[in-house]
DNA sequence: ACATTAAGTGATT
DNA sequence: AATCACTTAATGT
């Protein structure tokens, strides 16, 4: 199972310490993982799905900053763990997702211990920060409308299908828009005929 | 049939 | 681009 999905990633030895130690954790489509102001003592690695990390303010306003993938993990988790910091953000997942959870307390010994686990985080740091830097060019240099259309693409690329199973306002919650404005950018699209739009869904043409 | 929730629209800032 | 106030459409009970 372990070897299976992160193989190409981690060494034999770290992998079978891991299969010792992990749990693995099921969720349902927008079962939130993590809330912000929680404390984790358990370090998450995505197996399956996807999840979706955002920023949220006291009012429960969100901005969505990146999704993880199948072999991600969270960079922000790791630093959590270790220094018992309050979570910086919201997780939720996108779809049913397996998680791979570890105690906290493995993840330094295995800094020592392991190449490749030194290789996977080091990455993941880097790969989180593109994507911090990526939303931040589409929050200060696009316009709502191109920001729509690459949440949209991104939607695509991560789900897998052209069919979006979103509300006009989940839509809006995520970049930190309102209702009223992300369905008439989506009416616009819709009548340049790059997409369909139904309740509950939103279908992308040319993709 | 009625209530609830999602989406569309004009006007105003 | 956001907000208000209201309408219309789709869906659940």
């Amino acid at each position: 199972m372990l070897q299976e999905h992160l193989g190409y990633l981690l060494e034999t030895d770290l992998l079978e310490e891991m299969a010792q130690v992990a749990k693995i954790r099921e969720t349902t489509t927008d079962e939130i993982i993590v809330h912000v102001g929680d404390h984790l003592q358990m370090i998450p690695i995505v197996i399956e799905g996807s999840i979706k990390i955002s920023r949220e303010n006291e009012n429960g306003e969100e901005l969505l900053l990146y999704f993880i993938e199948g072999g991600d993990t969270c960079a922000m988790s790791l630093q959590c763990c270790t220094r018992k910091i309050d979570s910086q953000i919201k997780a939720t997942a996108m779809e049913p997702s397996l998680l791979l959870m570890f105690p906290a307390e493995y993840m330094e010994h295995w800094l020592d211990q392991f190449k490749s686990w030194r290789q996977y985080i080091l990455n993941s740091y880097h790969t989180r920060m593109l994507e911090l830097m990526e939303s931040i060019d589409a929050i200060a240099f696009m316009n709502l409308d191109q920001r729509l259309l690459k949440y949209l693409s991104d939607q695509v690329k991560i789900l897998g299908s052209t069919e979006i199973h979103l509300t006009h306002q989940q839509v809006a919650d995520d970049l930190h828009s309102s209702r009223v404005v992300i369905s008439r950018l989506l009416k616009q699209l819709e009548t340049k005929g790059e997409i369909k739009l139904l309740r509950n869904k939103i279908i992308l043409k040319n993709f």
